[in-house]
DNA sequence: ACTATCATGTAATCTAAGTTAACATTAATA
DNA sequence: TATTAATGTTAACTTAGATTACATGATAGT
């Protein structure tokens, strides 16, 4: 029975976002997820127009899986624990970051409410530092800003080169375990 | 004449390099790479176990080619100089520092001399540094390292994605113009 | 209730790309 | 010169994204 099923599509986001986030979004294909799905491959066509559409799906998801995070973290306010909260991220959902983050081939502005998702981070980062440093100027508060946002984004991706790697230094084992002071120390002088 | 071609390795390398820097390392494939060369598709193989050989390949030219820039742009000594040149080499060789610094899905501990080339950059960071400011910890050394290297991958990213998202603002548009300032402002204080 | 229609699922097939196996040719060397 | 190793070719296999033609079944208008 159940020639039509309920809710394919939600099952094969959720099939796909699982194998996604254990092994990574190059390994998310049609058939595997389909497979999984008890479905034959083209019916994934009925509910996405290409693997793009997926994989945009999928970024989606990521990004309120990222909000959700922080909006229940009570972070103190801080911005260093707000860059803190997105290094975690990168590390414990590291297939998932390079979803959201990486070179995924996507193009990005054919999705505009994704685009929107994406820059919101940003200005939640720079309302913050305006908050933070009320006396700056404009041109001071945005360098900041993006100077916190490149220092995360760069630390996620030596944090987890080393890992990779078997690189790790005590200085790295440092930093990671005091995210929070690292950033004071680095981006708040 | 000529079944047997000079150089053929070489040549596949040359061909493969113009692709990836023009494209991008996705877009590098055997056929394409064969065909161009004058030779069969399988006649790669003779030359690379497979494509992940070649992608070692490629980042090797490409460390070299980034520290021969290095080396031959007189940088006055000045640490933000070498950071800029980071950056600016990641804008100028997108394709090239994605296949460097990206997830192209190589296992790089496979190819230790490759390893090596890669970790040498940040080495001759953190002498930098040491020489910059010698009353420092080994610790503050490192931390300071680890900062303006993240600074710098995180900075290419940023300037890359509001170029292909059109999101330029005057901010970004100042810090690329000012490499130098930027990093001096941001990274030293 | 009957049937037209539309959403949803399937089978078969195409194409691109990585890879291998079996065979051919030339260069090197004993 | 005869053997062998290096290098090249053809044919074919595999995996993965995508399309076409067809099947099924839920829903709505008569």
């Amino acid at each position: 029975m159940s020639y039509h099923k309920e809710n394919l599509k939600e099952r094969l986001v959720e099939i796909a976002w699982e194998i996604c986030k254990a092994e990574s979004w190059q390994k998310v294909n049609m058939r595997l997820v389909a497979q999984k799905a008890g479905v034959s491959t083209t019916a994934f066509y009925r509910h996405f127009k290409n693997k793009d559409d997926l994989k945009a799906e999928l970024m989606r998801r990521g990004f309120q899986f990222l909000y959700e995070g922080i909006e229940n973290s009570n972070t103190d306010d801080k911005l260093s624990s707000y860059g803190a909260h997105y290094i975690r991220f990168g590390l414990e959902y590291p297939n998932i970051y390079d979803l959201m983050f990486g070179n995924t081939g996507l193009d990005i502005s054919s999705y505009p409410d994704l685009e929107a998702l994406s820059n919101a981070s940003f200005s939640g980062l720079v309302n913050g530092i305006k908050a933070f440093m009320p006396n700056k100027s404009e041109k001071e508060i945005m360098i900041k800003a993006y100077n916190l946002w490149a220092s995360v984004h760069g630390l996620v991706g030596i944090l987890r080169r080393s890992e990779r790697e078997g690189n790790r230094t005590e200085t790295l084992e440092w930093i990671e375990k005091n995210l929070e002071e690292y950033l004071e120390k680095t981006t708040f002088s």
